[in-house]
DNA sequence: GTAGTCAGTTTATTTTCTGGACGGACCATG
DNA sequence: CATGGTCCGTCCAGAAAATAAACTGACTAC
């Protein structure tokens, strides 16, 4: 199966992965959630290839996830930076976030110890960790709290 | 930058990604919560080459993400299920779901509208779709009420 | 006019992915 | 007991993608 076949599939996670389902473009969103802008930022903070950076930065606003936006002319200089569409990817990047905190961030007392970073919520002033809830009823949810069946968007 | 390297980053995103940041993890991911665990299901569903689908399940079972369990003899055949730690990344899944359902679904009264799948909160008996919340005080949570800062397991 | 900043592109090499055939352990049918 | 079917992989050679390092180009600063 090809990269393009992949967004042709009658499924969200397909759809998505097709975007975002790259170990580089994962990391450039995150760098982009702290705050990260410019190509030489990425490049630096990623060690991987120019020629990669530039390819999945191009990707990414082609899919209207970044767009760039100039803050200099003479010469003519953009930044890359978050749409709505990128701030949705939000809760998949703190579900990922989350996921390494509980399992790869080592134990108390250990060295290197706890998580890397700490996320607070300004509103109540808590340091936090994410929690997925129902739309409807507002309970956290497990894997076995849900059913799943076909939606109007299936294929036959 | 080396696969390896990325797992010895002090970033969560970064340790995450290190084991489920391909297309191809996070689809055989997908399926595993939609109940499939043999393996030529998976090869069948993804249409995949039978050598990325057996590195694939094998690096999870590494991992701890997925395990494999006997279930019959003569001959000796095993399936493929998620761990405790491999429902912890439901969340991630569902996250990603639902960028894709808001996303990439089509509009209503097209052809192909609306989500392919339906998730039934069993509790409420509601279709849903995830919300993230602040662990501490419950409101929904978007990239623009956090701040976020070094923690215990920075490095210098 | 020499050096530095910033955003890329080009090139050649290395690594990874792919499809398709093959292997082994069994069972079911005639 | 021979033929085909199921199931879980492995092996191989060609195609595709990732890599590092050098290069372009448009400026600014000294």
């Amino acid at each position: 199966m090809k990269w393009d076949a992949l967004s042709e599939e009658p499924c969200s996670v397909a759809r998505t992965v097709a975007v975002i389902g790259d170990r580089w473009t994962l990391m450039i969103l995150r760098d982009c959630f702290l705050g990260v802008r410019r190509f030489e930022d990425f490049q630096a903070r990623l060690g991987i290839s120019r020629t990669i950076t530039a390819e999945r930065l191009k990707g990414l606003v082609d899919e209207g996830v970044l767009k760039k936006v100039g803050y200099q002319d003479r010469p003519t200089r953009f930044e890359y930076r978050l749409t709505e569409k990128g701030h949705d990817l939000y809760p998949v990047i703190m579900a990922v976030v989350n996921f390494g905190d509980r399992h790869y961030a080592g134990q108390e007392g250990q060295d290197g110890a706890g998580p890397p970073l700490l996320h607070r919520h300004k509103a109540c002033g808590c340091d936090f960790h994410p929690v997925m809830t129902c739309s409807e009823c507002h309970a956290p949810l497990g894997a076995r709290d849900v059913e799943t069946r076909a939606g109007p968007g299936a294929r036959a």
